[in-house]
DNA sequence: CTTTATATGTTAAAAATTTAACGATCTTTT
DNA sequence: AAAAGATCGTTAAATTTTTAACATATAAAG
């Protein structure tokens, strides 16, 4: 039963993409899906869901379709949104408070609880009920709220001090959106969301094809 | 000297870090870089980027350290960064306006014309320079403007009809931003940007280590 | 009750990607 | 001028990831 045979980073990715699919079918009181109509749904093989399930020792048997209920469970599971985990926003910009108000996170357990910025202009300033504080007052913060999760929405000049910084105070995760790619020392996980990439992706696509 | 050889979709999505990486140096007055250099830079192995430059024929010539300049503009070229590519924004919201303000699209080359939506109230508001116009003038604006990429930040019972739409008035390329997976016809090039994906991704890092 | 169709788990093959090894070329040093 | 060191391009090996094949189990139909 032990998971740690290496999951690709590709699975995990999919895996959310499976768990975003089977959110919408269960609100639609789908309650069972084959791996061929999943596949089909999210745009990927049926032989790739069975075998990013068996990873994990699969969740169904043979002959019977996926349970949906128990699958979301189970994805839930594996990506740690069974229990809520409270995040932080650094840097208050356009990007920070773009995300404040993005109520998509929430349903999956992750809770904004404090917006931080060096402007002070903007303390005070409420969003969804959360408000903007001085970046001072950030390690306190963390320590009072249990703070698991970082978000980097500062300028590319400061997002590796930041990033040191909430190494320092201890934060698990970083979520990164400033165009300099940030690195954390080991045992703090860490994804840079670079936004240029994407769209120079899309850039490349269409001149190839 | 044909590059059809079918470039991994990681190789493009690290050669869009080469480039942030290279600009930033070039900015630095820095004039040469050995793959060794750069890769540590990046966080990736010397071997992989002279792989992915093979892809391409390869960008310098042994012994010889690569010069960054011409590499930039290699980088740019094959991204499709070497002529201005103008862009509207589907969805005024909290997405949509974050990504109007964002400042770092235009100096690789990404206009944006324009930005949609369907409140009155947001029409008239204008920023960076760019106003927020009413939906319907969309098909009439993308012709004029020679509009080649469309960025849905839209809700997302939309985001389909929306891409629908960009399809039909033939637009290149489509950004999605909304939580629904958008799909378009062969011909019309397409990248979904989930942000939950990149949450629960850095959620199951955290759980993992 | 048996047979047929459907569907998953598991193993193996295939394909794709990354890493290593090595030869060729240029620069620098002696 | 020759030798040593560094560096890239190229080819081959190793690894990883995806796809296919098949055995097994359930449900439905005859």
């Amino acid at each position: 039963m032990l998971t740690k045979k290496k999951i690709p980073q590709s699975t995990v990715w999919r895996l959310s993409q499976y768990l975003n699919c089977l959110s919408l079918l269960s609100s639609e009181k789908c309650r069972e899906i084959s791996s061929h109509e999943l596949a089909e749904r999210v745009g990927v093989k049926s032989t790739q869901i069975r075998q990013d399930f068996h990873y994990f020792g699969g969740f169904g048997q043979p002959g019977c379709r996926y349970n949906v209920g128990q699958l979301i469970g189970e994805l839930e599971a594996i990506l740690g949104l069974d229990k809520p985990q409270n995040m932080i926003i650094v840097g208050a910009g356009n990007i920070g408070q773009a995300l404040a108000h993005y109520d998509k996170f929430e349903p999956l357990g992750f809770r904004l609880k404090g917006i931080f910025d060096v402007n002070p202009r903007l303390f005070g300033l409420k969003i969804r009920g959360v408000g903007v504080r001085d970046v001072k007052e950030l390690p306190r913060f963390v320590k009072d709220h249990h703070i698991r999760i970082g978000i980097i929405t500062t300028p590319a000049r400061v997002a590796q001090s930041v990033a040191d910084l909430l190494v320092r105070i201890k934060i698990k995760g970083i979520w990164n959106f400033s165009p300099m790619n940030v690195t954390a020392p080991e045992g703090v996980s860490m994804v840079n969301e670079n936004l240029s990439v994407g769209l120079m992706t899309l850039s490349h696509k269409i001149k190839g094809g």
